[in-house]
DNA sequence: CGATTTATATAAATCTGACTACAGAAAGGA
DNA sequence: TCCTTTCTGTAGTCAGATTTATATAAATCG
């Protein structure tokens, strides 16, 4: 059965990938519908028929941050001999996605909802999780790098997570405050020092 | 000669103290009037004869903020008879800071005004202003370790400045995460080992 | 005490931003 | 061709937030 009634005038995905971008420079406060619909070049009412409200639509947007941009960094986790050679990976994937923000810079899910109020928790909450499960992923190639044997047997992994997982915080911090990534990867080596004791 | 008309009702520096407080806890643009003027116990006319709009009251709360809460850290600093005690000491103040912040969890100048747009611009600029000179006290502070001789001569100094600018932020951003005080004090240790080399 | 000056409260003006009613347009199905 | 379905544009509603006009209260000065 063929799709009945009038066609979208615009394509659906090119439109989400637009979205993300907006809500990538600006978070999600700062990005008004305004500028949604106009980056995609249609009015609010076909907005709405596509895509439901502007959580919704921020919720997609992550989505397709965690398949398309966002999932660089954790790829990088998972190239490198060492442990100490795939978090450095991964630092500097991470800096290679918050210089290819647009217009602003940094990581979505780190600076895309950052006040916590009644309209935007839920909002914080799922990016949260997401971070969560970032530092879970650290943890567990740091436990893998003990079971190798590349990191000593006395490594206090949980801290060295939530301290890789602090320094992608920084990092897309730094960035979106202008640095550039000599400043950016002038952040990487001594962050690994924490590796080299 | 006295003072002329009628007196004002409440205690402007305390009403200061309450505004800097409500402005920690949620940020310039989450803090919304009714939350300042609910704080202090007054009706908007006299928050405005007061204190002229929410922007120049946030302005003065940032310099009450850099005169006392904020000062910890940069005191802190000078404290200690190495370059790594004054870092670690200025790390501990940060959380300690962090921690006492009111409801939230956070410095006010990391985290007061996230998202540079068009209204909040000179104020984002403000702060990253502040941020900036922490950074080059603690240049100063590295500086002078090497002078001291309990820094080798080939310290990156300007790179660590920036790092522990970074690292900072980090712990900001943690405690707004919602991090206790052992989450936030794990990060110290890592972080010292690039003064360690 | 009367005049002036300043602060306060009520209440509303003004503006912004998310969202939608309505009518018209473009497609498929009978 | 006519009906149904779905999208689009105009225009506007509605709620929230900063700011202010107006009248009233409380102080000092002459």
């Amino acid at each position: 059965m063929a799709t009945r009634g009038r066609p979208r005038g615009f394509d659906r995905d090119l439109a989400l990938q637009k979205i993300m971008d907006v809500f990538w420079a600006k978070g999600y406060e700062a990005a008004q519908l305004n500028d949604l619909t106009a980056a995609i070049g249609i009015t609010p009412p076909s907005f709405y028929a596509a895509f439901g409200s502007k959580e919704q639509a921020f919720r997609e947007a992550v989505s397709l941050y965690v398949e398309t941009a966002g999932s660089g960094s954790m790829r990088a986790l998972n190239t490198g001999e060492t442990a100490q050679q795939a978090i450095r990976a991964m630092l500097l994937a991470s800096i290679d996605v918050a210089l290819n923000a647009p217009q602003s810079n940094g990581c979505l899910l780190i600076l895309g909802v950052m006040n916590c109020q009644a309209e935007t928790e839920p909002l914080y909450y799922l990016l949260k999780g997401v971070r969560k499960e970032t530092v879970e992923r650290v943890r567990a190639r740091l436990e893998r790098g003990v079971a190798d044997g590349d990191l000593p047997q006395t490594t206090d992994i949980a801290t060295l997570a939530s301290y890789y997982g602090a320094i992608m915080q920084a990092i897309s911090m730094q960035a979106r405050d202008g640095a550039r990534r000599p400043e950016l990867e002038a952040l990487v080596g001594p962050s690994l020092t924490a590796l080299q004791q």
